[in-house]
DNA sequence: AAGAAGTTTCAGAACTATCTGAAAACATAG
DNA sequence: CTATGTTTTCAGATAGTTCTGAAACTTCTT
């Protein structure tokens, strides 16, 4: 069977979940996440039943390294879990599909990633500086200090955010936007 | 005068200030901003004075047409701008030292170049989709519905913030904390 | 108008990230 | 223990991004 008739008999909404899958992964590139790993994930939060290494494999042409990889590193996010089926060797993957959980897992992993390692360089860059009483060398030692302080202010709000429960979260956010 | 004589000249801030180019630098590369353009970033961001191209090439050791390119591209994040001193041809930069501005202007070209776009995506394999009324067809066109409620929801959360001064943010932000 | 001082552009080089494919490791069943 | 189906690893290939350096361009001065 080529191409053309197994587009055939995809029914329509497959095709949207084509495109979503492709788009999905070409935004994951602009913003830090690898191409791939965007992608089987847009597949497998689309997907009705877990899907295999295999199946995955197929869908988006990849290799089975790359498959694997990126699997591995969706499960190390949180984002994906491994399912095993009784009587079946193989392993299937399926995603969180709840909006919310998975905004959680993001923002955690982010801060994790990326704002951690951040701070960590802001508190040695300010304590460094301790001794700066005036001038250039008090300036730079004031914004260290400035930056650390927002940033952990951030990763506070961050934490209270996520700890959140859905409703409870948009309660709040309905009383910021009203 | 050869590197370490520099080097032993300069202030002990100073040293402090190159860990912090540096480190921001890397961590910039981290997520999706490129390494020159951070580093470009920390040091305005730390100089007591407007700097010129030359300095800024001479300070990372980089070419000319790097800086011009990342310089011309931080000033379209608006994290920096062109600062003209009269009777200089010369061209200064400058970087908004404020966090809490920064931090704005960040927010809204994050926005602008993240979620914008997947807005768009979803809205389409949504309309894509509005026909089916049964099935896995219903359970995509819901989830996209569910994602594209979720970025509008964010977009309008991250709006309000930054249309906030940083005073009533952080009395808002306090009321959230305690 | 010619020269000086500066900025911008861009083709190719250097570097980095990602992907492939085949081999090795692992697990299960017989 | 061996055969078989499956996952993991990793060296090298490929693709993508960033950087250099020199030439072209612009602007100002005399």
């Amino acid at each position: 069977m080529n191409e053309a008739q197994i587009q055939s008999l995809r029914p329509d909404w497959e095709l949207a979940r084509e495109e979503f899958v492709a788009q999905w992964g070409a935004l994951g590139s602009h913003w830090g996440i690898n191409r791939t790993m965007a992608q089987i994930h847009a597949l497998l939060m689309t997907a009705p039943e877990p899907m295999d290494t295999e199946q995955i494999m197929a869908r988006l042409h990849i290799s089975r390294g790359n498959a694997n990889t990126n699997l591995r590193e969706l499960i190390g996010w949180g984002l994906i879990r491994l399912i095993v089926k009784k009587g079946e060797r193989r392993e299937y993957f399926e995603a969180e599909k709840d909006v919310w959980k998975m905004f959680i897992t993001i923002a955690k992993e982010r801060k994790r990633r990326e704002l951690d390692p951040a701070l960590l360089v802001l508190k040695q860059c300010a304590e460094q500086t301790q001794t700066e009483t005036a001038g250039p060398g008090k300036a730079f030692h004031d914004q260290m200090k400035e930056l650390q302080e927002f940033v952990e202010f951030g990763m506070k709000v961050s934490d209270t955010v996520a700890s959140m429960k859905h409703a409870s979260a948009l309660q709040w956010a309905m009383r910021l936007l009203s």
